[in-house]
DNA sequence: GTTTGACCAAATTAGGTATTTCAGTCAATT
DNA sequence: AATTGACTGAAATACCTAATTTGGTCAAAC
């Protein structure tokens, strides 16, 4: 390993420190009662130094999101593909729902949660929350009844609406509504694709041309990924 | 009609108007922003008649939202009896669904919207506000499933989350979520009703047993209806 | 007997100023 | 060359006081 490359590897480990400070002080704090300072501190390092990686205190924010929101594709799709009842689309919106719950960062975001985003929630438009967060519109339900993974004789536009609102009210109802000992998120998520499963799956059972538009799914995530890491390497 | 019974016909009139006075305005411009000289000129009366007929401005809102949460009852009540295929648990479910969609008032209680609720948010309690707005609990769902009239392998408390979740992410989801050409909620709760029964009804179609528990189940709504409004009228 | 609206105290808001905080820079240090 | 932290201007916050609003009352009007 020559000078250069042991001085790139340091480099993005300290760029890792200080997302991992961020991402503890921002979700447990908030955006805006987080400083940069705070964050230096946390992870070691001058405030200067912060600058040196990041050229504002939104750009840091925006890379953590995207470092989180990789992260969180890469263990869905693992988690999906080790799951041995894991081939459909309604497993993946059940892991995802797992998955979302336990990262506070992006449920926050996909949640638009003010406490954490600060002023954030104004700047940030809903769009772009959304791309990070692997929304489940109109035209992906549309996809997906066209690849024969949903039911076809489904308005597809209630369907999305019923994923979304799915979606967001377990992640979110315990904020709002007294839950007295709210179930393990696993235990809800596994009856959420169970019932998503039984109401949605198309009749007759999973066909070969279902499975395999499934791996393109799945092939179509990892390379969105691949895209998104390499454009940020440059 | 003697004169009593005629004067006291006009009271109530008058009552109501003032409750319909309060409902447009705090349902638009939210409770802080609404004050009691808004509802006596909405209504058409003084602020000082407000007072002889409710002993504060927190009264009069709560005799609203008793108001609403009897006229909520009974119309759900109604429209299941009135619907073909309206003999579940589940109808009620979706049913309520579309009649809390439509109602401001109760929306705003049953999810706790700062807008609209103002400081009242902080004083009411959640348990007030759940007790108003019909909440599908823990012991609910057990009580139902002791009655045959949802599947029991499912555990209980999994399954209150998964119906307090899907009612309040219905009923918000598109406050924070980008939602373009939203369905009708009559559309969705379609939808929302045949994938409960697909999922949690219990196995083996409707038993006798279980029509005669569903019936039960709308006397006793109506019984509660029929106290409250004895205990209001004293 | 009813109903009104002027009236009051309490609370909220407006407006303005002093103070502090903080994102971002850069000369000094290592 | 890499890193630091004192420094700066802009922005947010705290603080104060004056002005306004508003829930609730009650003597006067109807």
């Amino acid at each position: 390993m020559d000078d250069a490359t042991q001085q790139d590897a340091r480099n993005t480990e300290r760029e890792q420190r200080i997302l991992d400070a961020a991402l503890t002080l921002i979700t447990h704090y908030g955006y805006d009662k987080t400083t940069v300072d705070d964050i230096a501190r946390e992870a070691g390092i001058s405030k200067g130094a912060i600058y040196l990686h990041f050229k504002s205190k939104v750009a840091l924010f925006e890379a953590l999101v995207l470092r989180e929101s990789d992260l969180l594709a890469e263990e869905l799709i693992q988690r999906v593909m080790d799951d041995p009842q894991g081939g459909t689309i309604f497993s993946i919106f059940g892991h995802s729902l797992s998955i979302f719950a336990a990262n506070p960062l992006l449920k926050a975001l996909y949640t638009r949660d003010r406490r954490i985003l600060g002023d954030l929630f104004r700047s940030i438009s809903k769009n772009t929350m959304q791309e990070q967060t692997f929304a489940y519109g109109v035209e992906f339900v549309e996809q997906m009844q066209a690849a024969g993974l949903m039911r076809q004789d489904i308005n597809p536009s209630v369907l999305a609406y019923l994923l979304s609102a799915l979606r967001y009210g377990v992640l979110t109802v315990d904020d709002a509504i007294e839950i007295t000992d709210a179930p393990p998120i696993e235990a809800v998520s596994a009856v959420v694709i169970d019932m998503l499963h039984r109401s949605f799956a198309p009749e007759g059972g999973d066909s070969e041309a279902g499975k395999q538009a499934f791996m393109r799914l799945i092939e179509f995530g990892r390379e969105i990924i691949r895209q998104r890491q390499a454009s940020r390497a440059q």
